[in-house]
Order: C-alpha cells, then sequence, then structure tokens
DNA sequence: GAAGATTACGTCAGTGACTGACACAAGTCA
DNA sequence: TGACTTGTGTCAGTCACTGACGTAATCTTC
C-alpha cells in the first residue's frame, strides 16, 4: 500500500497522488472517447456518454479538452514536442531539407506505435469534416509552425518577410498527409516509415520538374 | 415596370423573380455579416444578430449557409471555379509549375477586387481560431484539391500513388499563405500579385537548397 | 387566368458543444 | 491540526445548428 513515500516508481517522475488521480481521469476519458468514437463514430459520440462512461461529469471532460475533438488528438502536444526536439538534434549547419526530413521521420516511426490511435484518428478525420478541420488546423498547423521556426533559424531569414520556410514546411506537411492517406488505404501492410522517406524523396526532386 | 417580360437585362442571367428575390437575401446576409464581424469580431456576433439584420429568421439564414464560418466566405465557390478554369486554359504541355502559377496567380489577381473583405477575412483567420480552421480546412482545401487534380493530369500519375501533386500543390498553397500574410501586415500597402509571385520563384528555387 | 406543383420562408421545439459560478471534498503544506 | 490549493459535481445558461410543419409567394400548365 505505502510503497510510494514522495516519488512514485513507475512512471519515473514524481507525482502526488492528486496529479496521478487527474492523469487516471484523463486517460480514462481518452480511453472511453476512443472506443465509442470507434463504434459509434464521432457525431454520434456525445461528450455527454464519454464522460459518462468514464464516470465523472461532462463539466470535468471539458476541464480536461477544450473540445470533442481534442481528446481524439490528445497526443498532440508529445507529438509536437517530438518534432521540435527531432529539429534541435540536428547540426545547425546540415542543409535543411535534411533537417526538415529528420524531423518528418521521427514523426512517422512513432505513428508505428499507437497503431491503432492512427488509424482511429484516420478514419474520423476521413469521415467527419470537423475531425478534418481539427486535424489540419490545429494538430497539422502546429507541427508546420515548428518546422517553419527551425527552418527559418537554419536559413537565418525572417519567416515573416521570406516565405521560403513556409514553403518548405507546407510541402513536408504535404508528403506527410499523402504518405499517410496511402497508409491507411493499405490498411496499415505498408511500411510507414518508408511510405514517408518515398514521399520527402520525392518532394526534394520536384525543383526538376521545372524544365 | 414591366420592362423585363422573360428574362432580366441587367444581371445577364436570366432569373426569375424568385431567384432574384433569394438572391437578394442572400447578398443581405452576407453584407450585414461582413459589417457585424467587422463591428463587433466574430464571436461576439451571432447568427441571430444577423439574421434579424438582414430581417429574416434564423432559420433563414441556415438554409442559406452552412455554417457561421461559411457566410465569411461566401465567395468561395467563384473562387474555386477561378482556380479550376485558370487550370483548363494552360496549354497541356506547358511545364507543371508554370500552369501552377498561373492558377495561383489568377486567385492572387482578384483578392485586390474586394480588398475590404479579404482583410476582414484575414482579420477573423488571425484572432478566431474557428475561422482559421476554416480558411485552411475547407476553402484552402478547396483550391488544393483543384491543384491536385490538374497536377496529377499534366503529371499523368494517379495522385493516390503519388505523392509529388499534393506536395507542389501544399508548397504552393504555402506560398499563397504567406504572401497573404506579408500583403495583409502590410495593410495592403504591397501589390499583392508581385508578393504571390515573388513567393512562386521562391517555390520553384526550394530545390537547389538541398546542396 | 385558374388550378396545381415548387419552393423560400417563419415558427417552434429540440439537441449538443461549451462556459461561468458556486460549493465541496480530497489533497497538499506548514 | 489548520490553512491553502485544486480537481470535481451541480446547475443554469448561451449559441450553433437541425427536423418538422405550415404558409404564402412564385412558377407552370392548361
Amino acid at each position: 500500500m505505502s510503497s510510494e513515500t514522495t516519488t512514485s516508481v513507475a512512471t519515473g517522475t514524481d507525482e502526488g497522488r492528486r496529479e496521478r488521480k487527474k492523469r487516471a481521469t484523463r486517460d480514462e476519458l481518452i480511453a472511453h472517447a476512443a472506443r465509442l468514437f470507434d463504434a459509434n463514430g464521432f457525431d454520434e459520440t456525445t461528450t455527454e456518454q464519454i464522460a459518462e462512461a468514464a464516470d465523472v461529469s461532462q463539466r470535468t471532460f471539458f476541464r480536461h479538452f477544450p473540445s470533442k475533438e481534442a481528446v481524439l488528438y490528445a497526443d498532440m502536444d508529445e507529438q509536437r514536442r517530438r518534432v521540435h526536439d527531432a529539429l534541435l538534434d540536428r547540426p545547425a549547419d546540415e542543409p535543411v531539407l535534411e533537417a526538415v526530413r529528420h524531423a518528418i521521420m521521427s514523426l512517422a516511426d512513432h505513428f508505428q506505435d499507437d497503431r491503432e490511435l492512427r488509424f482511429l484518428q484516420a478514419r474520423m478525420a476521413a469521415a467527419y469534416p470537423t475531425v478534418s478541420a481539427y486535424s489540419r488546423a490545429v494538430v497539422q498547423a502546429q507541427w508546420e509552425r515548428e518546422l517553419i521556426a527551425a527552418i527559418a533559424v537554419r536559413l537565418d531569414v525572417d519567416p515573416l518577410h521570406d516565405p521560403r520556410p513556409e514553403i518548405i514546411a507546407g510541402a513536408a506537411m504535404s508528403a506527410l498527409r499523402a504518405s499517410t492517406r496511402r497508409w491507411t488505404s493499405s490498411d496499415g501492410s505498408e511500411d510507414f516509415p518508408d511510405l514517408v522517406s518515398e514521399a520527402l524523396d520525392a518532394m526534394s526532386s520536384i525543383g526538376t520538374l521545372a524544365a
């Protein structure tokens, strides 16, 4: 019972009982939401039902997540950090497109963990416009902002005056979207990092299309 | 009084009285919505108020527009058609990036008509996440789909298996976004087509960044 | 020009996402 | 133990959006 006096053991980080319980209800909400979305669809699931399934009030749901879409993309922050860190890890004098490649690839590598969740997100985004909008305008836009900032630093330009960072980042995001579509439409049988890598190769060579 | 017996004169297309009235209330809704958004903000304006100002019921508002965001981007279809037509106008053997350039430029050229509206849209998108999401995920995504389809035809590839059309389109959309941001942040003092043209030049030359 | 089919609109009632306010109880800290 | 913080429940409310039904204006056809 009293095995953990001050710091926790399992999760590594030191959480008090309160934070642990908070995370627990959050995890419950995420899990039940995913289950219900999967079973009944996104629009067909109410936040009330999710809260009920997690045995909390609807108000508590909205204390943890700002919208119904947000609970489906609860790992958004973690992924943003992944992109951010991947960019920092690369040597500053590395060619820009190489750094971008590594950032996208680090995202892609982890897409295969949580396969189920990625497929659920993709299926919901394909079927429900609000989810698609959220994915594009919130989740992906966030990754894109990370890319833009890092590219701007590497090119040593102001992204507000030089459009190149945004263009490169936009192309990279499109490559990722195209790869995701191929991956999910193949039911995950294709190797996702391979698809992304191919798409990034294609991206690097579009300059040759001008001729 | 009875100057128009069968076909109208002013608008060119032959509309009956019913269609004319329908268009009139639609235009009223658009105009009052823009005015209210401009004066009070997007979230601070209710669909009820817009309907009231146009002297119709709220239900009528939603018969004309599927969402509050839609009335702000009421010219969406017209713009999509513009992109579509611009793509069709170009010779089939023209280099892909040239065709894309012309499609984007035809959009940019007409951004300067309705300056007020473009600025309003940009201001609302900058200030209100739901508007930003709509712009990206609905309006721009629609232009992007037009581009992707046309590029795929020109490259003679299947956009579901070859990521290049999507990558090129994504880069072009980013170029347009970056240009729009520069234009609006300069309060429209810069020449928009020039900005877009520069951004498209930058896009064509990103291949040289690999070295 | 009158009968009949369309259709744009108003009214009403309802659903569901999301929010502010208040109270309470569990957890934290001194 | 006592003061402080905080995650939660309850309640009431706003607002975007929708289905159903009725009505009147418009269009069509004879």
